[in-house]
RNA sequence: GCCUAGAUAGCUCAGUGGUAGAGCAUUCCCAUGGUAAGGGAAAGACCAGCGGUUCAAGUCCGCUUCUAGGCUCCA
């Protein structure tokens, strides 16, 4: 079965990679002048990179150039193989004035690849002699190869996007033009590819978390710094509450700094000399430097200093809720998602000594495994981040890293987490766990993560007294479950389209008044719901019930009772509450209810 | 930050150089009702900001701010 997988992934690839030269080739037909970067195939369809030189290409030259694609693949060119010398490449590339091909040529004649990963792994790997060219048509292209036999077997494809992009990734290349496209292997399967594309705008967190009222950006305030409205807050809050009963049940103890920081601080750390480009600075009246902070590791090391002398005294577990703040580039800013701040992470500092690590972070896996069951959170994987030796970003002891990476893997192993390993992803700090989800649009990122801190606690001189009398520095377990959680409530609303579940609904439960004479009644009921620890609000104004209800269910409020004369009159009869309740369609719950009966479902849902 | 698009009423959007529009929301009036939009009226916009072209600019041009997608995928 997976081998049968495999084989229809690679043909798939082979036939977008295809996809690729047939743009190239449109494009090149339509602006003899361009030149060709590189045209891979990606997740769901090709992508290939152009310098149009002063040509601007525009939204709707996509549709002069699909035309163009599909009237070249009606000649169904076969994909046919040239081998050329380096040197003849060379001439080639330099007659028909490819600069980007020249470059990647120079990287294949020194290093045999151009891939960066392929060139790292063996250094000593030289150089190769010949290299191919794919000729289709009476168009002929630099390429490794992997193509179907024609043209015609390129799956159906539409032209989706213009971006721009660095030469290889890299700001200091020039910016490319680069255009997107989806391929698959039929009609249908693209046709519900874009649908579903088009359906899942309505689960992004900004349309959803407009129409809930859930936050807003403020033009005023600056960008990537959101607003949380009350329905906002109020997830907030009861996220809190949530993981902080958890917490303090695992003997976490909470605490609270400052947000603001004193230049010395972040010396003694070393977040001056890695991250000073991300933190915002202020002046104050007598010339000290500040920071704000973007991180709450350096100060929770302060009060280990002040709290910890003993190895009695560890695991030694600090969290904090406290809103952070980075200087991001202002091109990544996304809703909740990417910001400047408040990031109010959940936020932990274990510190251990060395044959505790491989528990303590088998606890924290432990506790994510719960939570995301618990808050019905699927689609995630762990990502092992390790370092990159070659890159200056990484310091210290080589062998304290291995120390770390081997028994993240071991933990990992044994609590039989599925994870894959990713080279240069760790901390400047080492090496990290990072929990991966994908957002509505199929993009990755990282929601949480555990990270080994084996360089700073040493760089800041932070000791114990270890069993045989001698001075010892901790590690330190960095880890947040829920990442920050104005984030979390972005990954939320995603996940649930807004359909939040009765222990996180902001509002659990609208009354609605069937006319003014039972206004009262309703304040009433209400307040004493209120009382009982329900978040329960009021629809009093003088709509028709079929609005009121039709309103609620748009707010997605999982519970609606109206209240009239039956209600009223059998509450005089027999001294009860009871009501037909409307539940939101996910919830299942039975719609003829007592009060008690419905305070006993929202008390076994209680945070 | 860089590339490509955008920005019109609180929200969603129409308006290709000639008197600023619609629906929803809001306010008021009528209707006092039983489970997804009852009826009517009013009010609401320096068309993101600044500058330019033109007899005339929401519309064309430039800059600024903000928003969206992209800047990892390797011949």
């Amino acid at each position: 079965m997976r081998g049968n997988n495999n084989k229809i992934k690679v043909n798939e690839t082979a036939m977008r990679h295809s996809g690729a030269h047939l743009l190239a080739y449109a494009v090149q037909t339509l602006y003899p002048n361009v030149k060709l970067a590189i045209g891979p195939a990606i997740d769901d369809g090709f992508y290939y990179d152009f310098d149009f030189g002063d040509i601007k290409i525009q939204e709707e030259d996509l549709l002069k150039i699909e035309k163009k694609m599909l009237e070249i693949q009606k000649n169904d060119y076969p994909f046919v193989k040239i081998e050329m010398t380096i040197d003849e490449a060379k001439k080639f590339l330099e007659d028909t004035k490819q600069p980007y091909s020249l470059s990647l040529l120079k990287d294949i004649e020194s290093m045999g690849s151009t891939n960066k990963s392929e060139m790292s792994k063996d250094k000593s790997k030289s150089g190769s002699d010949t290299v191919t060219f794919y000729k289709t048509g009476d168009f002929i292209n630099l390429c490794k190869g992997g193509h179907v036999k024609s043209l015609k077997d390129i799956g159906p494809f539409k032209l989706t996007s213009i971006a721009g992009a660095y030469f290889r990734g890299d700001e200091k290349n020039p910016m490319l033009t680069r255009i997107y496209s989806v391929c698959f292997k039929d009609k249908s399967t693209l046709l519900n590819y874009l649908k579903e594309r088009e359906e899942n705008k309505n689960r992004d967190h900004r349309v959803i978390g407009e129409k809930l009222k859930i936050f807003m950006i403020s033009e005023d305030v600056g960008q990537g710094l959101p607003l949380l409205l009350p329905n906002g807050e109020q997830l907030k809050y009861l996220l809190e509450r949530y993981m902080r009963k958890i917490e303090e049940n695992l003997e976490y103890k909470y605490v609270s700094t400052p947000i603001l920081t004193n230049k010395k601080l972040y010396e003694r750390s070393g977040h001056v000399k890695f991250y000073s480009e991300d933190m915002y600075q202020i002046k104050d009246k007598e010339n000290n430097i500040f920071y704000v902070k973007p991180m709450n590791c350096p100060h929770h090391h302060m009060i280990f200093e002040k709290m910890v002398q003993s190895y009695r005294q560890l695991p030694f577990k600090l969290a904090e809720e406290s809103p952070l703040y980075r200087n991001e580039r202002s091109g990544t800013l996304t809703g909740l998602i990417r910001v400047r701040g408040p990031i109010t992470q959940n936020d932990s500092h274990i510190y251990v000594s060395k044959d505790q690590l491989k528990k303590e972070f088998m606890d924290v896996l432990s506790i994510f495994q719960s939570v995301y069951t618990d808050l019905g959170i699927k689609n995630y994987y762990f990502r092992l981040s390790l370092p990159d030796f070659k890159k200056d970003k990484y310091e210290g002891d080589k062998d304290m890293w291995d120390f770390a990476s081997s028994n993240i893997r071991e933990a990992l192993k044994e609590s039989h987490s599925e994870f894959k390993e990713e080279i240069g992803e760790a901390a400047f700090y080492g090496p990290k766990l990072d929990v991966q989800i994908k957002n509505v649009y199929g993009k990755e990122d990282s929601i949480a993560t555990i990270q080994i801190d084996i360089l700073v606690p040493g760089r800041m001189g932070l000791k114990y007294i270890n069993k045989y009398g001698k001075e010892e520095t901790p590690i330190v377990i960095h880890r947040s479950i829920l990442g920050s959680y104005e984030r979390f409530i972005a990954f939320m609303i995603e996940q649930t389209g807004g359909n939040f579940p009765l222990k996180f609904a902001p509002i659990q439960i609208r009354l609605i008044s069937v006319s003014d004479k039972y206004n009262d009644n309703v304040i009433e009921l209400a307040s004493s719901m209120r009382n009982l620890g329900v978040r329960v609000d009021i629809d009093i104004t003088e709509e028709g019930i079929g609005k009121k209800i039709r309103t609620a269910s748009l707010e997605k409020i999982p519970a609606k009772i109206v209240i009239g004369e039956k209600e009223v009159l059998n509450r005089k009869n027999t001294n009860e509450w009871a009501f037909t309740i409307n539940w939101r369609e996910d919830l299942k719950y039975s719609n003829n209810l007592s009060l008690s009966e419905l305070l006993d479902i929202l008390n076994s849902e209680k945070i």
